[in-house]
DNA sequence: CTGAAAGCGCTTACAG
DNA sequence: CTGAAAGCGCTTACAG
């Protein structure tokens, strides 16, 4: 049998109450006794059960998750993956909100900012553009002992916890690599459209892609990128000047466009087709992949970046080591053949 | 505040007693009570808390792996993932252990098989080649109620709960197509090494393969499947074999097969480099990855095999559903950008 | 600085 | 067919 507080209560000769402050480095016990009670820990190999501990504990962890309120179908996808979590094991004792906060209007991210409030929230993962506002957010809501961690896109300056979410450089070098492959040994060019010149993630991406096509693709020649800012209309416009103004498109990089206007820009073009990558997938994607306007999408798992960022901040609010492997988000790759 | 038993009780104005025989569906209440305990239950919200419940109960999952001792590094890796699960919250009350079993000596196979007693044990996941012993084993468990999953390679006539893997054939195509799209358009042969005609997860990644190449890739031939049982000597014979006797071979699809074997006949190989795709993910497979012998990798992560098999054997032993897309094994496609 | 007792949300004999 | 009481492994006031 498992050994228990009272083996150890009996093995060190104290009570329950004294095992708990030790197991919890709780203040007041003599050193005397602490070492006691270690030596008695350490004898009967004991480990605690944690979610005994939470019941006993009554623990409610609130967690908010701040993303932008855009129409993507990548961020319903993250929702309804916040949603999951928050029904299964993982969430055991454990209250998932959700705030959307427009990325175009500016004050209401900041009234969205100054309304949470460090007493009713012991974390929070945040999903934003890099801004001062921003930052001092996160230092507030540290200073007040929340638990904050970045989502998808990082804040590196900022003082939060855990960044949740893939590399985007290796992303960028990943989608590089692909384009590079598929299209071979012909010299030609490569368009690059992304949401914002603003984002973290997209200049991320952009480096990482540029630095595998400088080294290993000397044939391609990547153009300088364009803002489509996540709208249909816009990618489909710029997507089409692209295709217009370089009769040698030979692939398209959408690090962070709609693949809606993507697709509508390519069905009437004439040429062949450029080899096309796109991020995030989705519904919608998952249709161009199977038809052949996407040749791959780099994906990161809704349900790992939701899982992950509570596990993360968990950790955080209980004191507790994460371990690194388990929470680093892989960067994946998924063609028509490896669809899941 | 969540409602719990005594809220239930209350409102449904029975016992705690009688509200646990309703929760779980035991036999001995009479039909009016169980329906007013399911009125209050409804009317309440109520969700029960699983781990207060098994902390009561004291239920203790003994589930055992078994595994082909192969020396091979994935083996290695799964392990090392079935060591993780078992420290991990997931494993709350539950006893993971590991039997290997050389998949060289039937005898071997026939004593472990045999020695499996239902008696203590509630969940086996079990890795072995397709064998009417080992069909007859999994009747014999599932008889006397041990629940029984499939790891990686599965059993499809075998009356298990559930395969744990990735599809193999979705596998294979991915593979072939990466091999077709890394090729490109020049005409020439690919080769395929497997470990045994026998493993229904090489029948069925070379079924996927064929597919994808015979209605994607005209260009290439694909040669027939060499056996190299998993062993790196033999995997450098009958690789030095296909380059010897294919001076157009473009291609090699290692679906089963030592990468050491492979980089040791490639590395005094005089011709062009062959693309080369292998399966799983090893420390072993990343540095031939890093240095280009390796293409890419189609892989499944060790970590959620462990774990998808742990939570779908407990679901089962509680007679409760899983998750389906939770539990659907990604096929990983893995290059050296992307490398996690 | 330390301990006895009650309680977290559930289940399990045992009694009736 | 139903219920009162004890207990799972831990924590929390409260008292000393």
């Amino acid at each position: 049998m498992k050994p228990t507080v009272h083996d150890i209560a009996r093995e060190a000769g104290v009570s329950l109450a004294t095992v708990d402050r030790v197991l919890n480095a709780r203040p007041g016990v003599r050193t005397a006794t602490v070492e006691r009670v270690q030596a008695a820990i350490e004898r009967l190999g004991y480990v605690r059960d944690l979610s005994a501990a939470n019941l006993a504990r009554q623990r409610l962890y609130r967690f908010l998750f701040l993303l932008p309120d855009s129409g993507g179908q990548f961020f319903t996808d993250l929702k309804a993956a916040i949603r999951e979590v928050s029904t299964g094991a993982l969430a055991h004792r454990t209250e998932l909100k959700t705030l959307l906060v427009s990325n175009r209007d500016p004050a209401a991210l900041i009234k969205a900012l100054r309304s949470l409030d460090p007493n009713d929230l012991d974390g929070v993962a945040i999903m934003a553009r890099e801004t001062p506002l921003v930052r001092d957010t996160i230092a507030r809501l540290k200073a007040a002992g929340v638990a904050v961690v970045t989502l998808v896109s990082d804040q590196p300056n900022a003082d939060r916890d855990h960044f949740v979410g893939f590399d985007n450089v290796a992303a960028g070098r990943t989608a590089g690599q692909l384009v590079g492959r598929f299209i071979g040994t012909s010299p030609g060019k490569v368009g690059v459209v992304i949401t914002s010149t603003q984002s973290r993630d997209m200049i991320d991406r952009r480096r990482g892609f540029d630095a595998i096509l400088q080294r290993e693709f000397p044939n391609l020649d990547a153009l300088p990128s364009v803002e489509a800012h996540d709208d249909a209309g816009t990618t489909e416009r710029v997507a089409r000047h692209l295709l217009a103004a370089h009769p040698d498109l030979l692939g398209l990089y959408s690090a962070g466009a709609s693949i809606a206007g993507i697709h509508a820009a390519l069905r009437d073009h004439a040429g062949p087709k450029p080899v096309v990558i796109d991020h995030e997938l989705t519904p919608n994607s998952r249709i161009r992949l199977e038809d052949g306007t996407l040749d791959a999408v780099i994906s990161q798992n809704t349900g790992h970046l939701a899982r992950s960022a509570v596990r993360v901040l968990r950790a955080r609010v209980d004191g507790a080591e994460i371990i690194p492997s388990q929470e680093r988000i892989r960067i994946d790759i998924i063609t028509k053949e490896n669809l899941p």
